[in-house]
RNA sequence: GCCCCCAUCGUCUAGGGGACUAGGACGUGGGCCUUUCAAGCCCAAAACAGGGGUUCGAAUCCCCUUGGGGGCACCA
């Protein structure tokens, strides 16, 4: 047996999207994870809005944020939606807080003013890229004496704040899902922490607020991984105690060559995909299968079990069965899980939501006779989208069967006539369509007629529902009703009969 | 170029020295069932990247190579 997480205590956790960009795959599965682990133990999960990039900002991407999540059935205790006793969770909002910690560093030597121009490190960075160096931060005002340096910042010369990289020794730092990392000092660099319009960078407002936020375990993608050892030092320089780290891994593309790039993403979506949360609604898909499909890219239970709802996720989810190294998106495998899902759903939970994708296809709905279809729809959907095109028929006042479908496998269009005739003759005298009362009767007009089932019931099939394939025959015959079928059959006839 | 991470079937993974002729799932091929299509059931093909160690014994531990991924911004 797998043991649930090995800290029970309730934790804090944090999603923390920064608003430039759209609810992904890979971000959906960080805020899954947090949340998974936040229910389990009975903690908190806060959704902390990181928009100190002022440039890349685009405030439709909050909202998205927020509907992604809602809809993939995540909700959070605080938040930039909703406030908190640890607020603002807006880093925007932050500004001063940064400011204060940052003037802190500075005062306990770990931190100085620069006042070099972007220009300036621009060019520095050319030099170092043509001489194939390691590209750092030159020194240049790090050893300005403070005094002096902290007279030019108050003369307001523009200037951004430095973190004060140790020039020898080496950081260890531990990540749940891998082996210690120990980096050499040196290869590090003199990152800046608070940029020349006074807004604190990523790293120095991620360290304060997950410290200030009481955050006891930090998910987030394997692409921090590498300023992971600065974040050590950041919370070594404040004196602070680090919460776990965890680095789930990148989704790769379907093809496994790197991550989605914008073409890639704009190829899928032409290939009616995509990976963005807000799309799989319309696509057809269910929360449940996207959640579960999510949840097992990175993360196993054990050998067997591979069907989970939210609850079994809460239950058994354990940062110990993460898996470090990336993994392709394979799409047939979310077509897999909806299906799953799509099965394991109330009848009349499926008829409901089954409902808009027929509505949207341009059919008028007729709830009850809806009702009668999903039994019928239920197995045989991988996603919702699938319906209209399925069972469409169902709603059509009449349908139009191609004259070469209607004609019987291995037979003539006089034959087929014939036999959609008799057919029609033999319903006629029925009262009641059922599929207890018609199959019998059928299946003895095919003897007599000398056809097997297939022949007879396929004529009768394109006859009916206007497509070779379709729902079972007999149940549908049931629901589009005698007068219906009676009505469809004699059309055949005449079609055939024209043939 | 420099730094870091990762490495089991095509894909997602189980596996944490002997239970491995390496298990499951998706996908693929075949079969059963059958009024079509599905669903369901059964079967099959399919992997420990390579090379060195350590050990009585290695998919599991160590090293190297290779491959893949991520990062090197006054973005996150």
């Amino acid at each position: 047996m797998t043991s649930p997480t090995q800290s029970l205590k309730p934790v804090r956790v944090r999603f923390a999207p920064s608003p430039t960009g759209r609810l992904h795959l890979g971000g959906a599965r960080t805020a899954l994870y947090n949340y998974l682990l936040a229910r389990q133990t009975g903690g908190q999960f806060i959704l902390r809005l990181e928009d100190t990039d002022r440039k890349r900002y685009q405030p439709e991407t909050e909202k998205e944020i927020v509907d992604g999540l809602h809809w993939l059935g995540i909700d959070w205790d605080e938040g930039f939606d909703r406030g908190g006793p640890f607020g603002p969770y807006r880093q925007s909002e932050r500004k001063d807080i940064y400011l204060e910690y940052a003037h802190q560093l500075i005062d306990s030597g770990h931190a100085y003013f620069c006042f070099c121009s972007p220009e300036r490190l621009q060019t520095l960075r050319q030099a170092q890229l043509e001489k194939k160096q390691q590209i750092h931060y030159d020194g240049t005002c790090r050893d300005i004496p403070l005094e002096k340096s902290r007279a030019r910042a108050a003369a307001g010369e523009r200037h951004v704040i430095r973190f004060k990289m140790p020039r020898e020794g080496s950081i260890k730092v531990k990540d749940a899902l891998r082996e210690e990392i120990i980096i050499d000092n040196r290869t590090l660099d003199d990152s800046i922490l608070v940029k020349s319009d006074g807004l604190a960078l990523y790293h120095l407002a991620v360290v304060v607020d997950d410290h200030l936020m009481k955050i006891t375990h930090v998910f987030r993608g394997s692409e921090w991984l590498s300023t992971f050892p600065l974040h050590g030092h950041i919370y070594q320089a404040f004196g602070w105690e680090q919460p776990v780290w965890v680095h789930p891994s990148v989704f790769l593309k379907p093809s496994g060559k790197g991550k989605m790039s914008k073409r890639d993403t704009a190829q899928l979506m032409k290939d009616g995909q995509s990976i963005f949360i807000t799309d799989m609604a319309d696509l057809g898909y269910l929360p449940e299968a996207v959640v579960n499909w999510i949840a097992l890219m990175g993360w196993s239970y054990d050998d067997q079990m591979e069907f989970f709802t939210m609850n079994d996720l809460i239950e058994k989810f354990s940062i110990e069965k993460l898996n470090p190294s990336p993994a392709a998106i394979s799409f047939s495998k979310l077509d897999h899980f909806n299906g799953l899902h799509i099965r394991n759903l109330a009848l009349d939970d499926l008829t409901k939501r089954l409902k808009p994708f027929f509505q949207k296809a341009g059919y008028t709905v007729d709830d009850e006779r809806l009702q009668e279809i999903t039994p019928l729809l239920q197995i045989r959907l991988k996603t919702l989208d699938e319906a209209p095109e399925k069972a469409g028929f169902f709603f059509k006042e009449e349908v139009k069967p191609r004259p070469d479908e209607l004609i019987g496998e291995k037979m003539t269009a006089v034959e087929s006539a014939m036999a959609a005739q008799r057919v029609f003759e033999v319903l006629k005298e029925l009262l009641d369509i059922s599929p207890q009362t018609i199959e019998e009767p059928l299946r003895n007009l095919a003897d007599e007629l000398h056809l097997q089932t297939g022949q007879l019931f396929g004529i009768l099939r394109v006859a009916v529902t206007g497509q070779k394939v379709s729902t079972p025959l007999f149940e549908s015959m049931a629901i589009i009703g005698r007068t219906n079928v009676l009505k469809r059959l004699q059309q055949a006839v005449q079609i055939l009969e024209t043939l």
